[in-house]
DNA sequence: TTGTAAGCGTTATCAT
DNA sequence: ATGATAACGCTTACAA
């Protein structure tokens, strides 16, 4: 068995309060007494036992960081920030993955629910449902939303401007001469693929062009669907020069599908693709890309789970960053 | 505040033991007092504190998962096993990253020693250092360590057979004709690296060659380092025309300075590398992997742990896996 | 079958 | 400055 505070207030001849106290390094106790239990604490490897504490004082120093998805290198760099920002601030962090699946998510909710962590992240993932619309009514269930978007906007959230985003790549692929951008997004019915679209309809008609709704593709986030979603755009009517990919797993796929049917990148088609991390790095050639703010979304998130926990919020908050477009050969027009 | 055990008790007038018992699904509860104490419980959204219950009844049924790298994909592969693992059997998991740094181990160390979780899985890292050598002595401390060695073997472990697998990957290659054959391992003096060299020289020696000290190399297990090391050995004295690397990221660094240089390959330099994972197939050419058991390891350890959780483990278990050679491009000879 | 009460290891309140 | 004690929310003998 472990060793207790019970067992140290012995060894002292002090009373267990006395022990909390200076092992807490609270006021109240003599400076001897506290250096005497000190060292019999420190000789017998004390550790407190976190449930007991947690148990009485309501909190546990722990946030839980639910992932929908960590295939994604840009996902596994915001939660390595998190881990950074949080050991800063003296609390650890349970990781859990959902893999999008409702179910997990419930499951994962009632670490929050059972007082077992102080917060929860929520990273990434669908539109918010109504398990955890009626978690945040809670005041005790400290929630903060990274890139994920509600019908009712009641999270305190922090999200990247996806239209901002599709609508930079626009405009640099109009400047490299591509007249025929398709852009490849998300299925799920969400309002971040809206999102997406409205930067990409944005960019066009603030560029003069016309909006062809047969160039905007949802498929599903995975690579297969990427590699798919290429091999049926170049059997259909209008084949585009150019393409905007608006996650890391279709990008991989669409520029293998690109490849594979022995085309050449930016020649044949350009590609911008999305998330500046070594997934995408790795791809030849080097790939133009969304790059998320992943270090901000992590600063920010954190943050604000830290004033939801410390009642210092006063109003709701939510903070848009914009990603960046970092330009390499894949959309750069040989003709230019 | 939440609604608690005390409060139901109230409501369905029994008391809290009863309300318990019916939730637990224990015996010794009328069939109809229970149906009802569970309609209250759901109807108010009862959560049980479980930090409340970890206290009173020793037992979490979370466990810790103890990554030494989160770049690692293959090492996000046997973490998404084990999430399968632990929920079919009922346990939470709550993973934690090092980084390789000792201080996190320490830190995150105290999870088992304060009681919050069961037990905990190491994946990966350096060979065992003190720190978690004297927490093993602890029998409440129940511990596995996938792919890491100790001097002395006192953990219960699962682990991937590198010298096997080298020895599998030298054969093949020299099948194919090549035969200044460069090893290129990790840099920290561990087993796991003799066990490698030991693989590499032999396989060398069973098939008649040299050994050639030169040509094996120890490097940080980075993409840089893996870049590096390739602009090291072309200005040497040795050059090799063919590479094993035994990590997935110098793996990434090596083919990529390899391109860089303007070689090709496999007709300059075959390349066998490490992990079958989406990081590696991203490469092109595809690549000749060694490609690690990630669902075995998962199963075994996870299975280890919760023997070890339920005091049903005899004696000490030790399970070796043994890599698969996965034969692609990279590694096929133009003359064969 | 059900209730009573002790106990898990802390923190916090109130005396002293 | 220190101690006694209740409380946190649950489980588990033991009693009824």
């Amino acid at each position: 068995m472990q060793i207790t505070l019970k067992d140290i207030a012995r060894m002292a001849d002090v009373a267990e309060s006395t022990v909390s106290r200076a092992l807490n390094n609270k006021p109240g106790v003599g400076e001897d007494t506290k250096l005497k239990i000190i060292k019999i604490a420190k000789k017998h490897n004390y550790r407190p036992n976190q449930l007991a504490r947690g148990l009485a004082a309501n909190k546990t120093n722990m946030i839980a960081v639910i992932l929908s998805e960590m295939d994604s290198p840009g996902n596994i760099e915001i939660v390595k920030s998190l881990e950074k920002a949080a050991e800063k601030n003296g609390y650890q962090i349970i990781l859990c993955n959902t893999n999008n699946q409702t179910e997990k998510e419930k499951s994962y909710l009632t670490l929050l629910e059972s007082n077992q962590v102080d917060g929860a992240i929520f990273i990434g993932g669908k539109l918010v449902e109504g398990h955890l619309l009626r978690a945040s009514f809670s005041p005790d269930n400290n929630i903060v939303l990274v890139n994920r978007l509600a019908e009712e906007n009641f999270f305190t959230s922090v999200l990247t401007d996806y239209s901002q985003g599709v609508y930079k790549a626009v405009g640099h692929l109009l400047d490299q001469g591509f007249e025929n951008i398709a852009l490849v997004g998300g299925e799920d019915y969400n309002l971040i693929e809206e999102e997406k679209s409205a930067g990409y309809k944005a960019a066009l008609i603030d560029h003069g062009y016309q909006i062809n709704e047969d160039l905007i593709f949802s498929i599903k986030a995975d690579r297969k669907s990427g590699y798919n979603v290429f091999l049926e755009i170049i059997e259909g009517d209008i084949i585009p020069d150019a393409f905007i990919s608006t996650s890391e797993l279709t990008t991989i796929g669409l520029v293998e599908a690109i490849k594979m049917g022995g085309y050449f990148i930016p020649d044949d088609f350009a590609v911008v693709g999305y998330g500046d991390n070594i997934l995408t790095s790795v791809i030849d050639p080097p790939l133009t890309v969304l790059s998320e703010p992943v270090d901000a979304l992590a600063d920010y998130s954190f943050d604000f789970l830290l004033k939801l926990i410390n009642k210092k919020m006063k109003d709701q908050q939510i903070k848009v960053l914009t990603p960046e477009l970092i330009i390499r050969e894949s959309s750069i027009s040989k003709y230019n």
